[in-house]
DNA sequence: TATGAATGAGTGTTCATTCAT
DNA sequence: TATGAATGAACACTCATTCAT
């Protein structure tokens, strides 16, 4: 036995860590406790004197990028100027997370489905106050005429998709920074394609 | 016992479409076959008189996705027209893909990781084409002054990050239509959301 | 896969039989699943084509004891005759039940409590009724005078006692009947010890 | 480290009297360390600092019981007097012992099968012995014309019967005394239910 | 004495799959 | 085609116990 009251599990914890890669690489049902005790090399067992329950540790992985998320979201809002300078203060944060924490975002996208109900919850509705967030700069500059009259909505769906996409496909050994990448998104989503 | 020639599975097999459904909502491995067999009103180990594994019935899941989404890009860069336009091709079709088959898309992206490496490969060399695909129509509308000089890789990555998101959010009972939804994504992408 | 509604497990199903016998000697939390499939000659979790739970065998061998005795009880009430001849009917009947299925009998007065709470109630009310009807018999023979003026709580908390004690020490190889015994309490009931 | 001599566990010791009341609710088996533990403020862990194994104190628990009910035979033997007064005392004493200890009584009558075969052996000779005391009151009553002729072993296993299955359901907050149990006993086993 | 971490065996149960009928 | 029974491996988790601190 250990720590009679674990609480919550903490984020940062190397099982945690562990975790989240393997959660990441063969989903939450695909990875054994075997699998993660391995990877802190210990016994399966031995995981109980840390954790309550493997949920737990898709709980801390998960609530990592929400509460990054929304904390970033809020200082973007926070911040004030124009609408495309939050778009960009949202970009740079909402890369930066995903990209140099790809496997929990991995997590945080696939497996959510497989907290329980009540902690689903949670997470929908962390979701809905970020997408919330973001609709309102792009809504903002819609009636303030810095951008055309387009559906807010949409265009914050839009906006969203090509952030969160990033935990797909971004490399971090490459030559494109998070903050490089945050830029050129914005100015695609401003300026467009097309030639003037 | 008859049809010794299972191979593969055909994608439109009613045992699939129940599959796709529980894959969609459960995760593949989430999903017992007792729980395809309650959805077929058969017992689990009657399904393999239908099938030979559980993974032939996800390959069959995620090839449907992959292969329509192959054939509508080959079909886009066959056409013809300037690059916006083949990018409205694309987008209809992607989108009436994604959007008329949410749940057979959210396998697609989400559990094709549980099939064995070699059928993974696969899925990876026919993501990589489509991306090839897209990526050479945003090329080539730089090259013709169409596009402005912007990284075509990155613009390609933008818009296909927009049109895969689909399969998170759509609903299919709203009132934007597939085609509406592709049309708003191009205009986005091309004109911007900035005032001229 | 199996029966899809097992429902109620039946008492007198071989694996009932085996469970009863092994809850007995080893205790229901001593007796693993992987002991009762080696009792019936296949493996732990083939049992569950049969059952749905262990606590469901826990049940139908507490079962087995308590309706039958809730039976002859009702029988014995409902037979008339003098208190002396009732009691000597449930004791016939009860010295029967108990000789006769040591090992259910065993499981039911040690093992009930580790059914769960909803199901512990209805073993408990059971039990109320049986002594009830033996306390209304002797509370008869009091009041009509067949009796001393006993308490008739009392008297047949003490010959609930012995009756119930018999699966303890009671061993069918010996020379002494069920029904002998059973006549034998009851003359030592009524009549005592004493010599006139 | 102390107490190297653990040896024996003495049965006062708080530690036996929070095993007996958790073995006695939940059973041995169903009773862990950890349980132990929590009801005396420490880890699991720490109570081997206390006591060498878990085994060691369901001895304890049980040989509180044992020994005691053996001594109160031996000094209701040598007491003299008639049959029946020696019958009353030792109603008088084991009701006390097991009425003032239903939680040890519980343990000794339930649990014992759960210590090893030399200690079960230990239990059982000595059930043996209190058993034959017993029978040797009632049968000296018998030859010496103060009972009926009446088979002195049913007569003892029926006495025994009253007074062992005190710890079933004996409610030491009603108005019921011990001792006034012990003397209603002795008087229904020696005089009968019987008007005469 | 007590802790927190660990062990290694074991728990009830589920699973994909097989097969005689 | 479908069933009911079975397999054998795996699952998350618990347990009594050990031990360095």
């Amino acid at each position: 036995m250990a720590r009679e009251d674990k609480g919550t599990v903490d984020y940062f914890t190397p099982i945690v860590e562990v975790a989240a890669g393997l959660f990441a690489r063969k989903g939450y049902r695909g990875t054994s406790m075997r699998d993660i005790g391995r990877g802190m090399g210990i016994h399966a067992g031995s995981l109980y004197a840390h954790i309550e329950t493997k949920e737990d540790l898709l709980e801390a992985v998960v609530h990592r990028i929400m509460e990054q998320s929304e904390k970033d979201m809020q200082a973007a809002l926070a911040m004030g100027g124009t609408a495309r300078e939050q778009l960009h203060e949202v970009a740079i944060r909402d890369v930066a997370l995903i990209a140099g924490n790809r496997e929990y975002a991995t997590v945080f996208f696939h497996e959510w489905r497989n907290l329980s109900p009540e902690r689903q919850v949670k997470v929908v509705r962390s979701r809905d106050r970020w997408e919330a967030g973001l609709r309102e700069i792009i809504d903002r500059g819609v009636r303030e005429g810095e951008f055309r009259p387009v559906d807010p909505r949409l265009a914050s769906i839009a906006f969203a998709s090509m952030l969160n996409w990033v935990y797909v496909w971004y490399a971090p050994e490459g030559d494109l920074s998070t903050d490089q990448l945050a830029d050129q998104y914005v100015e695609l989503l401003v300026d467009g394609l097309g030639a003037r």
